[in-house]
DNA sequence: TTGAAAGCGTTACCAA
DNA sequence: TTGGTAACGCTTTCAA
């Protein structure tokens, strides 16, 4: 009996009740205080009183009953496709995830990997967040973006290589890059291209519209472009390289930076110089490609900041039904080391 | 009028109630149904008129009603230090949720960047979570795991360097890699080693342990230990490379591969040769370290399955006041290849 | 087999 | 300046 009771006690989970009780004050009065509401006055001894109790009961505001009572969150959804992700995208999230919280947000972010596009989206809007922004790693259907508004979501922002109907986009032209490649080996005097797609299914969706910015760069210039698959491994590279020469490529476009590294060094193995038999470029500008001797060529893609971001977000929630807006927010330049 | 009701339907969200209303059931009924309750018997017309009401109207159970109804939630909280992180991590945070995901819970990343401890643990008890599993970027205070306690989180877990009073922890001692990377070195005939200590603010905690077990494995052999500071960038690398015949180390552990790759090439460049003049290790068996040539002498380190974390965060939620598990759950060892 | 009602922790309105 | 009260959406016990 008084086992069970003390037990109870200790496993309760303080509430305003418990703080309004400790401090002699009504549920109402707590609240006030606690979330200095200006349209009422407090007294000072009272507001010490509360706060006092709060901090000796360890008190913690229950975020779900706030957004029930509310009727709306502050939750901003990030979803993503595996949990985690790499720099240079990793830069941009914190940026976000700053900016957000300067705003009053509350960042979440929700591993959807290996939930079709439904159940993602129904997994998301069980949470009820304010905002979703996919990343681009997850794709966002009309249907999935209706489903979100239905369920309260206020703002649905995709960050991605096309726009999605219903959803604010922010269109990264992913052939922009691929065309900023071939003019520079164009530029550079080569006219059989090479574009080394990455095997994994990841980048699927980048490679392909990367490839088309090739050709239509190409094209006019009268050179070839040849598609050329190769997965991310060591064994892949080298089988590639064994057989480069009759492929007859004089320059190629590896996709990223790590794809080119890998080819790059297979080629060498060969016996093949660099540039001089084939020029190589890749993305991303990652420090370790100063690292090869010849220093790698890349494209350095800058895109919107994470506090451009979170003002779109901001904006978006404060006016969800404000028409979807639509932005051009990426630009890529070529960065010359020795490799092109 | 007309405006304001029609705009007013279209804004709500529908909730269970409009559901039993539009299939003309009770509340209950339709909690019963979706939920499918084993406890009570529904007729299978009323079950589909539920579910076929549900589907009609999109409707999206409240996460945050549920659980505040229920009074325990089955989210686990993930607090990141930066919203994101890099292999081999991720693999190990997509198994981790993975698994979890099977065990019916939902995985919420929080990036707490910029916050501090306390504050930190305050915003994540807001979400009352069923638990926190924090996973070393985060640093997790015995004041913390109180609060979070008190706040009804079931079970604190955290992977790092040392246990955390109260929570149950994973412990990865890296002291053990830098022991393991002395040994190498060691039986490979050196005995002057260097240590690069990353100048960034991030590793600090990790290398003075790692470099505290090249030490102690060291000293025994008579060897001498130096540490010598590196940011990670290509001028800092220059300059060590330029004073590094002063130093007079015959080999060198690197803290992790990148570090590893830098300093590799800037000795290249000032004509040292690898492993002739200086052995390199690094850690972390970065694909592109077997890019390099030499190719880099690496230490592989392996920890805990994400699954096996799972079932942790699992039977710790079953019984929360269980004394805390302490286990040893990382292992190392070296992978030997040119650089070396 | 179904329905009514209570209650989870908050906050906002209206009275006192 | 403060307190009572209703309501947010959901589940579950009890009654019919």
């Amino acid at each position: 009996m008084s086992h069970t009771s003390r037990e109870s006690r200790e496993r309760s989970v303080p509430t305003s009740a418990d703080v309004a009780r400790l401090a002699g004050v009504s549920r109402a009065t707590v609240s006030y205080v606690l979330n200095n509401a200006s349209a009422v006055r407090i007294s000072e001894p009272t507001r010490r009183r509360v706060r006092r109790a709060a901090e000796e009961l360890g008190y913690v505001p229950h975020a779900a009953a706030r957004s029930l009572r509310a009727g709306h969150s502050r939750m901003v959804l990030l979803p993503t496709a595996h949990v985690s992700a790499c720099p240079p995208h990793s830069r941009f999230l914190d940026e976000l995830q700053w900016a957000l919280r300067g705003l009053d947000y509350t960042v979440v972010q929700y591993g959807s990997m290996g939930l079709d596009g439904d159940s993602a989206a129904r997994a998301w809007a069980e949470l009820r967040p304010a905002a979703v922004v996919s990343l681009g790693e997850t794709v966002l259907t009309p249907h999935s973006v209706r489903l979100l508004k239905r369920s309260g979501v206020r703002a649905v922002i995709t960050l991605g290589t096309r726009a999605v109907e219903g959803a604010h986009s922010l269109l990264m032209d992913q052939r922009q890059i691929g065309a900023r490649a071939a003019e520079h080996l164009l530029e550079r005097g080569h006219r059989r291209l090479g574009v080394i797609m990455p095997e994994e299914p990841g980048p699927g969706l980048f490679s392909e519209l990367r490839l088309t910015g090739v050709r239509r760069a190409a094209e006019p210039h009268g050179a070839t472009v040849r598609a050329v698959p190769l997965a991310c491994e060591e064994r892949a590279a080298e089988a590639l390289a064994a057989g480069w020469r009759e492929l007859g490529l004089d320059a190629v476009y590896a996709y990223n930076d790590e794809y080119a590294m890998l080819l790059m060094r297979a080629l060498q193995d060969v016996g093949l110089s660099i540039p001089g038999d084939t020029a190589v470029i890749g993305a991303d500008d990652l420090l370790l490609g100063r690292l090869l001797r010849p220093r790698l060529s890349t494209l350095r893609i800058d895109v919107v900041t994470g506090q451009y971001l979170a003002g779109l977000v901001d904006r978006a929630v404060r006016d969800p039904d404000g028409a979807p807006e639509r932005h051009d927010v990426m630009a890529t330049r070529v960065v010359r080391r020795e490799s092109t």
